[in-house]
RNA sequence: GUCUCAUUAGCUCAGUUGGUUAGAGCAACGGACUGUUAAUCCGUAGGUCCAAGGUUCAAGUCCUUGAUGGGACGCCA
């Protein structure tokens, strides 16, 4: 019984001249004899050369594009241009059919919306298959980033009672009937007979459970599912996201921009180095795509290049208030060429004064800091006044990447229990709903940072996709939850 | 949620100022060829022109409403 290989350990060694046996799906059958056969385990095809004359015809007939078949033979050197070696087959056996006139998909170039309407079928493509392993690759160099330096995975939940993080609108979680639910005898929704006595919801965050762990296992990081119900209609949202938080006791603002920049530069590089074959797919496909653009639009780099680069280059670091003299002085700004002109401090930037900076201005990453505390989340540490800056601020970073925008937010955490309680008040977030994480700050409390990436975003600026809900799986966005 | 563009063969798209029988490339199918690599050559088949209403002698083409999809913006990761 001869043992099967994956294509990618046959590419690798090149076992010439024995007998191997291959099974995977059909890509291309040419010429009555030369079949591209895929297994998944790597973008390239094995050449499979089908003895058309002394195989039965009713097998030969059965191979079509997308049959999924088991192939033995013997390995020898090709005798065409192209590949190295090829598989001369003996045996050829076709475990399931795949009927041309039905499967919708083709050998040919299709659109990434008709393949997105076909989503449980479009990992049997090149760009999906490429994009789901060098998904798995940049998940797997996430963990191993972490593993290196001593952090604790930490597993925070996806149903949680806080509705007070404010990171965004939820998705409720409860087993009571929607068409009767109990009342109280005001006549709200009776949560306290819910199936956890109380109203739950997905999680948007898992940061304020990861703080509880970082108080005593010092460096820890999340790397799960979260929920967002807002209304986003745009290539860079979705409802259902992946995301990366860790949390460093001890980390002021720099380091955690040190760490972001490190862990960002550390996936990056290891993509471009255990996915290179995928990354070349990729890479020839935004080629492709970008041909049917004008000059000017197409990407002055490729998309190797463009990740050389951000794996070579120290991200540009500056202030919020340093950015809005940027923006002021800008040529855009001056001849009013922004939609939303830069008039003042203390305003949030739009995604066009983003991309300004970091794709014209400084043409790499940039860390922007110390935003005004009025536009920020509760927890962010307050700054000292500082000469030149018109109002408070808080030690918040956000990490902007060309084509992408915001990858990651985060912040040094405000440890001092007055001056967190004071901004709750501020904020109208209710103190009581919180002092399981108030508690941190009561009880040896000390200075820490974190920040969240989404994962999501990472995996498309490396694939260079431009569409989040291409570099999902099974994408859940407004009005769509198929699959 | 707002704005905008689109919807014609399995896919990607043409379709003139409203005018006879709606076309192409690719894919599929049949055949030829048999060392191909987006194979090639010959042939065949394939249409509820997104839906409903309206204008008109006449609508794929114009108008209204809706559905679906793309893009931009806002919210953010």
């Amino acid at each position: 019984m001869t043992k099967r290989l994956k294509v990618a350990e046959i590419l690798r060694t090149e076992p010439l001249n024995t007998t191997v046996q291959v099974k995977g799906w059909v890509k291309a059958f040419r010429n009555n004899q030369f079949l591209a056969l895929n297994d998944g385990s790597t973008s390239t095809n094995l050449q499979v050369v089908v003895d058309f004359e002394n195989t039965d015809s009713a097998i030969i007939d059965r191979i079509k594009f997308g049959a999924a078949i088991r192939a033995q033979g013997t390995l020898i050197e090709s005798q065409g241009k192209g590949q190295k070696v090829e598989l001369k087959a003996t045996e050829i056996e076709i475990y399931g059919d795949c009927n041309p006139e039905e499967f919708p998909l083709q050998p040919k170039k299709q659109t990434l919306e008709f393949l997105r309407e076909h989503a449980h079928l479009r990992f049997r493509t090149n760009t999906f298959a490429a994009v789901f392993r060098l998904r798995h690759k940049l998940a797997f160099a996430i963990h191993k980033f972490f593993e290196d330096r001593g952090f604790v995975y930490l597993h925070t939940p996806v149903i949680t009672a806080s509705d007070a993080e404010g990171a965004g609108e939820m998705f409720r979680v409860t087993t009571l009937p929607m068409d009767n639910p109990p009342r109280t005898e005001s006549g709200e929704v009776d949560f306290s007979q819910d199936f956890f006595k109380r109203s739950t919801n997905l999680t948007v965050s898992g940061q304020l459970e990861a703080e509880l762990g970082a108080m005593a296992l010092g460096e820890v990081y999340t790397f799960g599912p979260t929920f967002r119900a807002e209304n986003s209609n745009t290539t860079r949202h979705l409802a259902e996201f992946w995301m990366i938080e860790p949390e460093v006791a001890f980390n002021d603002l720099q380091d955690n921009m040190d760490l972001a920049e490190n862990m960002l530069r550390y996936v990056i590089q290891f993509a471009l180095e255990h996915c290179a074959d995928d990354l070349k797919i990729l890479e020839d496909r935004l080629i492709e795509e970008e041909k049917s653009k004008p000059q000017d639009q197409r990407s002055d780099m490729s998309l190797t290049e463009k990740l050389r680069f951000v794996v070579e280059n120290e991200f540009v670091r500056l202030t919020y208030t340093e950015a809005i003299d940027i923006l002021k002085n800008s040529t855009p700004n001056k001849k009013g060429k922004f939609q939303y002109p830069v008039e003042g401090w203390g305003t949030d930037l739009q995604s066009e004064h983003e991309r300004y900076l970091v794709e014209k201005h400084f043409k790499k990453p940039v860390i922007l800091t110390n935003y005004p505390a009025e536009i920020k989340a509760f927890y962010m540490r307050q700054d000292e006044p500082k000469e030149g800056v018109p109002g408070p601020t808080v030690s918040a970073m956000d990490i902007l990447f060309p084509g992408i925008g915001e990858i990651v937010g985060g912040s040094q955490r405000e440890e001092r229990y007055d001056k967190l309680v004071r901004r709750m008040h501020e904020m109208h977030i209710p103190e009581e709903e919180l002092s399981w994480y108030l508690d941190t700050r009561r009880f040896g409390t000390c200075p820490h940072a974190g920040f969240g990436l989404g994962f999501e975003r990472l995996v498309l600026f490396v694939t260079g996709m431009t569409n989040i809900r291409d570099v999902i799986a099974f994408p859940r966005y407004p009005g769509s939850a198929e699959f």
